[in-house]
DNA sequence: ATAGGAGCTTACTTTTAGTAAGAAGCGATA
DNA sequence: TATCGCTTCTTACTAAAAGTAAGCTCCTAT
């Protein structure tokens, strides 16, 4: 469960893709990190909280397709996690509200940068698709 | 299937948390995109080809825990998809190697940069979780 | 010929997600 | 006060996705 996670911040110098490799191993705690951010509907829930906080059916609005249930879910782990804080303002009727926490602002940085991407190239990975299925005949998504 | 989605690159200046909502959006590309690219498996395809090409086996070993079966399908839809490229070597044995499309190679910026953040922080989410289940005691991960 | 590795694919099982309904707490309405 | 509706979830039940294990084809080495 430890692998080679020690306590030290580790200066970024290995980012050009050599090392960094800790959630490649299945046992490492960087594994697991990976596993609840990517979830389903992790990244969704962070970057849809990056914008400031948000109440569990304003989020449930702005995730189109996510599920009461899997919303739910999602959020007790983030919670869990330290990524997302839960507020229940006591008022007549208790409003639940959901926010990041500064570690969490912290991972939407990199996440809103890949939702960046994905915007600016999602045609052209559509345009990727049609190439490849009209080559290869056949299979849809 | 279209969404918002129009043929401009569309400047980054809507990096600040207000904009770049499309993956929002059920319906659109850019949804389609972020389910293949965070799927359970894609993150760590896409990473692990970062740093150069690999063929299947080498692929396999690098990502633990990855069966051959979700290895080959998750290739299949990030080939499909023109973020790898399937190379078949024409050798005696014909060996197959994949790597990063140009296209794919600007996906993995802002991926290892995920994959970073992670690495740094993985203790401090794991203290979290930690704090979490003493306090309201009871369930693990 | 026989064995073994690479690169997959196929059947079958387990896990995870989706659906729909409902429970608990409150407020307003009739 | 009785019913309605809103919010924040939870709980069965079903469908989809991932995991497991085996096998298949093509090749090479022994």
């Amino acid at each position: 469960m430890l692998c080679g996670v020690s306590a030290r911040p580790q200066p970024p110098e290995s980012l050009p893709g050599g090392t960094a490799d800790d959630a490649f191993r299945s046992d490492c705690l960087a594994r697991v990190v990976l596993d609840h951010v990517t979830s389903r509907w992790g990244v969704l829930v962070l970057t849809g909280l990056a914008a400031g906080p948000l109440r569990f059916h304003e989020l449930r609005t702005k995730i189109e397709g996510i599920s009461e249930k899997m919303l739910s879910q999602t959020l007790r782990t983030l919670v869990r996690d330290g990524l997302v804080e839960r507020t229940v303002e006591p008022s007549s009727p208790p409003r639940v509200s959901y926010s990041l926490t500064p570690l969490g602002e912290g991972l939407t940085r990199p996440l809103q940068q890949l939702f960046v991407w994905i915007r600016d190239h999602a045609q052209l990975v559509s345009a990727a698709q049609d190439r490849h299925d009209t080559r290869s005949d056949g299979q849809s998504d």
